[in-house]
Formats: C-alpha cells, sequence, structure tokens
DNA sequence: CAACTTGACAACTACTTAGTTGATAAGTAC
DNA sequence: GTACTTATCAACTAAGTAGTTGTCAAGTTG
C-alpha cells in the first residue's frame, strides 16, 4: 500500500476527510464502547450520557466512512465496528502522542534537544 | 501499547485532537511536501499555491502536535517531518480506503452484503 | 545605520459543525 | 390499533477554524 508522491489533491481532500471523521472525541468514545461488542443507539447514548439525536448523527458519519456496520435486531438497530483497523490507528496515535510528550518532558528535565 | 479500555475521556480528547489536526487537506499536503526533505515557509507557500501567512499557521500547528520540527537556517525557518509515524497512519488510512470503496463497488456490481 | 527577507502574530470574515430541542416518519413488536 | 426504537429534519446556539489582510519582530545584507 504506496501513497503516491506527489499526492494527488482529491486523495489528500478524502485522507483529510477520513482524519476529520476520527477528530471528535464524542466519536472516539463511540468506537470505544463498541469494542464491547454490538450495540444499540438508545444503549450508547445511556451510556454516553448525550442524546440519541447525537449519536444517530455520530453514527451516521461514523457509518458513511464505512468505519461501523449497521444491522437490524428486532425494533432496535445494532452497530457495530467495521473496521478494525481503527484501533491500530488509535493505537499509532497514542505512539506518537508518547513520543511528543516523552520529548516535551525532557525539554522540562533540563535537556536540551536543539 | 495498549489502549486504556474503557478509554478515560482526557485520552479521547487527546487522541481526537491528533485526528484533528491530520483532518485538514492543506496540512496533509504540505506534510507530504517534506517528505522530500526539509522546507522553509516560503518555498511550501509557493509550492503549495497560497499565502505564507497561511502555511506559517498550519506549521505552527503541526508544530504543536509535535509532527514537525523547526530549525533556523540563516535567515530562514527549517520545517521537516519530526514524526515518520503519520506516513503510516497515512497509508493505514488509504488501506481503509479502499477496503470502503471496495465495499460499495461491490454493491454497485450486484453482489449483496447484507 | 537603512533596506530587505522571512516568519509570526492579531484581527477579521466566512464557513463548518457539535450539541440541543422539538417534531416527524418509518419500522418492529405487542 | 398502541408502544417502542431509530432516523431525520429544522432551527438554533456556541464554538472552532480556515483563509485573508495588515502589521510587527527577528535576522540578514549592503
Amino acid at each position: 500500500m504506496a501513497i503516491p508522491h506527489p499526492i494527488p489533491d482529491p486523495l489528500a481532500q478524502m485522507i483529510a476527510e477520513r482524519f476529520k471523521v476520527l477528530g471528535e472525541p464524542m466519536r472516539i468514545r463511540i468506537l470505544d464502547h463498541l469494542r464491547d461488542g454490538p450495540r444499540a443507539v438508545g444503549v450508547l447514548a445511556d451510556e454516553l450520557g448525550t442524546s440519541q439525536q447525537n449519536v444517530s448523527k455520530h453514527l451516521g458519519l461514523l457509518h458513511g466512512a464505512g468505519l461501523v456496520r449497521r444491522e437490524r435486531r428486532g425494533n432496535a438497530v445494532l452497530y457495530e465496528i467495521a473496521d478494525q483497523g481503527v484501533f491500530d490507528m488509535c493505537e499509532h496515535v497514542c505512539g506518537g502522542l508518547e513520543r511528543h510528550l516523552a520529548e516535551l518532558q525532557s525539554l522540562v528535565t533540563g535537556e536540551v534537544t536543539r
């Protein structure tokens, strides 16, 4: 999976779009809750302490990006993770955060990096 | 690098913050241009066809997130990639995009997934 | 010193979007 | 039929931010 370089403008757009979908705490929390298994909208709303409309809207975005799958079960709609890769991405981000914070830490403790 | 689960709220915030920084086409393009090596602000502005002030602002954000490094060279300031991991992330995103698009494609070609 | 280049900062406009409230429609279960 | 769940829409507030314009600070050059 090699990314063309220089990157075509539309691709930059699409990549940014994907990142933007993940760039909202509520959506990260929703995805995190879905790690335990499929959830109905109402259940998620309760667990996350927000409204049904709000959760529905975020799930719609996540679904549009292909990150979650929708399935009707009885009179409820269950959502589940469609792309397990998101968690790899989150771990990647956390790794980057750690490196960054460690660098900042070294500034405080006295080491001069540049 | 395991992510705690359930994810603490502040961590969800930080992760989302990181994704949000990458959720802008102009910043993706800036990072892509930096793959070829360090660049001065003015050079990037020319290459990307936008203003120096705009590039400077985006670079400020990227620098704040620890994604680029700043170095004064003469009367110019060179920026370079600080965290090569971003490109792994972009590839990850592209992989996800491919999977998603392939799924949509299968809908068009007639396969019924659900 | 003055003239110039480069980058950063501030203020502003315009746009996007998160979240709320309220209402409604569609589907399922009873 | 009614009750329940979800999706969606509209209208609104509040917040964030992309991009522009103007200005200023720092460094370089003559």
